[in-house]
DNA sequence: TTGAAAGCGTTACCAC
DNA sequence: GTGGTAACGCTTTCAA
C-alpha cells in the first residue's frame, strides 16, 4: 500500500488551496466551473479518496453505525441487517456489526466500543442487558434506536413487535383446536420479547377461563439444540401437552425433533408453534406454524428511526408491529 | 449526548499534561505508580472514552476492517461472518459489514467505501467482480483476504474450499448409484466457485468415461426461487435428467420445490445434491445430501490470515479446505 | 518520570 | 471565488 494521497497533495497539483479542494469535494460554496473541473481532473488522476477519519474528526460526524445483535447466524437477525444495511447504505452510511453471543459482558463492550468508535448512532436488536445498565450505555450515544425491547424514548427509539399479541393469536389458534395443554418453552429469561408472549400467552388463556398454570413454562437458549433439550424436559415432567409454543423456529424445530425422538406425531400428539417465520419455518416437516413477522421491514424502520434522531428531526418514537399467524401443518387445521 | 470528555479534560483535572494521560492509557513508557492511579480515577471519574476516530487519524490504524458479501441473509455467510467477528473482537477489532447483493456496482463501491473508512483490511467472500477491476480495488487497501476466490498474493491473501473436488466428489457418488444423466444447476456466472464445481464435475465425468454433455449446465440466482426455476426449466428441457447437482443449499432446495410440482419423487425419480450444508439441509424433506464446507472454520481462517498480513507477517497465502459429501435422504445410498 | 510542540487530514471561520 | 489559520483529539518526537 503506497501512501495516500491528501487533500494538500491535491491542492499543490493543482495550484489552489485546499479549502478549494474542500469545497469541490464538498458541493460547498461558490467555485468557478473551471477551476472545479481542473480540480476534479487532479483528484481523478491523483487517486484521490477523502479520509472519513480526517472528515470524522473535523466534523465530529463518521457516517457509520452500529448494529447490535445476539446471533448474526440466528436466522432471525441477518434479515434485520440487511434491512437495516441496505437503508443505510443508501444514505451513505456504513454499519459495524456486533454479536454479543447472549452474553451480557460483551453486549456491554460491544455498546461502549461502538462509543469509541464515535459511531453516530446504534440500533440494538433483542438487547438482554439489565433495564438500568443499559439505559446508563445508551446515554453517551448520540442516537439509538432498539428492536424488540423498550425504553425511555429519550434514550432511544423503539421498533418492536406486538409479541403479546402474537402470543396471543397462538394460544387462541390452539385452543380452537381443542388444545388446552400447552407447554411453553420461553427462551432466554433475559429477552423481553420472551417475557411478553409469556404474558400474553396466559393473558389468552385467562380469557378462555382456563387456569394460568395451565400452561408450563421452560427457559432454553434460542438454539435448535436449546428448543430440543428443553422440549425433552417439559413434555418428560408434563407428558399430558399436546401443544407446544416456542420463542422462534430454531426452537420449535428442535422441539420438533424432542417429539420425533419420543415418538410423538406432530400435530396428532403434540401441535407445534414457531414464532418469526424465518425460511425454515415453511421447509422443515411438517411445515411450521409460526407467528410471522416482517424482519428486512423492521430493520428498515429502525434505520429509518434512527437516522430520524440522528438529524434531530422529530418523528415517532415508537413502531409497533402486529404479528400475523401462519397456520401450517405443525398445528391442526392446516388444510 | 453531553460534549465529549477529552484527553485534555483528564489532563487538566488530575493537573498533569495529555502525554502523561496518553501514557496511562496505552500502557507505554515509565509511569510512577502514583500518577498512574491517579490518572485512571480521573479517567472513572470523568467517564473518558479514548477516540478511536482520533487516534486513527494520529497512528493510521483504526483497528477496523470491512467484509464484504453477497448477502448475509444467504445462510452461507452468517457462520462464515460470526468466525471473523468473533475472533477480530478477541484482538479488539471491529467489523463494517457490506452487503453487495450480487451487484457488482455496488461491490465495487463498497469496497471502496471501506478504503475511504481506512479499515486496516478487508476480507470479501465470494467477490464477483472482474478479475481487473477486483485486482486494482485490492491495491489500495494495506491488507485483504479473499474467500473462494483467487487473485495473486501480493493482492491478497486466499481462503477457499477445493469446490473442483467438491464438485467430484458429489459426481461420483451419483454415478456410482447409476446416475448418469446429471443437471447442474451452476448458480451466478460470475462466481468462481461456480465455475471451479462445473469443471470438477465435468473432469469426475470424463474420468468416469462419459461425455462431458451429458451433464447439463444453468445458471440462476443463488437463491431459493432461483433455483426453483432453474429447476424446472433444466428438467423440462431434459426430461431424462435424473440426478441435479446444485450450487447452494437454497438452490436445491428450490430444486426440490421444482420436482414436487412436477411430481417427481426424490430420490427416485430425481437425486439431488446441495452445497455448503447450511442448517437448512438437515432440516428439509427429504434431507439434503450435501457438499459440507467448515464455514465458521473459513470465517476465522479469513480473519487470522487478514491480521497476519496487517501485521505484516510472513504467512501462509492460501489456505484450502477440502469440502467433505454429507449423504442424506436426497440421493440414493442413505441408509 | 514528565512535559511541550508538532503533526495526522480534514473542515470551519474569517479575511480578502 | 478563493485562501489562511485554527481547530478537531489524539500520538510521536524530542527535551528536560
Amino acid at each position: 500500500m503506497k501512501n495516500k494521497v491528501t487533500i494538500s497533495d491535491v491542492a499543490r497539483e493543482a495550484n489552489v488551496s485546499s479549502q478549494t479542494v474542500s469545497r469541490v469535494i464538498n458541493r460547498k460554496g461558490e467555485i468557478s466551473d473551471e477551476t472545479r473541473r481542473l480540480v476534479l481532473e487532479v483528484i481523478q488522476r491523483l487517486g484521490y479518496r477523502p479520509s472519513s477519519i480526517a472528515r470524522g474528526l473535523a466534523t465530529n460526524r463518521t457516517f457509520t453505525i452500529g448494529l447490535v445483535v445476539p446471533d448474526i447466524a440466528n436466522p432471525f437477525f441477518p434479515e434485520i441487517a440487511r434491512g437495516i444495511e441496505d437503508f443505510a447504505w443508501e444514505r451513505g452510511y456504513g454499519v459495524i456489526l456486533c454479536n454479543t453471543v447472549e452474553d451480557p459482558a460483551r453486549e456491554e463492550a460491544a455498546i461502549k466500543s461502538l462509543e469509541d468508535k464515535r459511531v453516530d448512532g446504534i440500533i440494538i436488536c433483542s438487547a438482554r442487558l439489565a433495564q438500568p445498565t443499559l439505559c446508563d450505555l445508551l446515554q453517551p450515544h448520540r442516537a439509538a434506536v432498539l428492536i424488540n425491547r423498550t425504553v425511555p424514548s429519550q434514550l432511544a427509539g423503539v421498533v418492536r413487535v406486538d409479541d403479546a399479541y402474537g402470543a396471543g393469536l397462538a394460544v387462541n389458534h390452539l385452543l380452537a383446536h381443542h388444545r388446552r395443554e400447552i407447554g411453553f418453552i420461553a427462551g432466554p429469561a433475559s429477552s423481553q420479547s420472551g417475557v411478553l408472549r409469556a404474558e400474553g400467552a396466559q393473558k389468552a388463556m385467562a380469557e378462555a377461563g382456563l387456569a394460568i398454570d395451565s400452561l408450563r413454562k421452560t427457559e432454553c437458549k434460542p438454539t435448535h439444540a436449546g428448543g430440543l433439550a428443553a422440549a425433552r424436559e417439559l413434555i418428560a415432567g408434563h407428558p399430558e401437552i399436546n401443544a407446544l409454543l416456542c420463542y422462534n423456529d430454531l426452537v420449535a424445530i428442535g422441539a420438533l425433533q424432542a417429539c420425533r425422538e419420543m415418538n410423538l406425531s406432530v400435530p396428532q400428539d403434540v401441535a407445534i408453534v414457531g414464532c418469526d417465520d424465518t425460511l425454515l419455518a415453511g421447509l422443515v416437516q411438517p411445515a411450521l406454524t409460526t407467528v410471522s413477522v416482517p424482519k428486512y421491514e423492521i430493520g428498515a424502520a429502525a434505520a429509518g428511526m434512527l437516522f430520524s434522531r440522528i438529524a434531530g428531526e422529530a418523528g415517532r418514537d415508537e413502531i409497533v408491529y402486529k404479528p400475523e399467524l401462519i397456520v401450517r401443518q405443525s398445528t391442526p387445521g392446516c388444510q
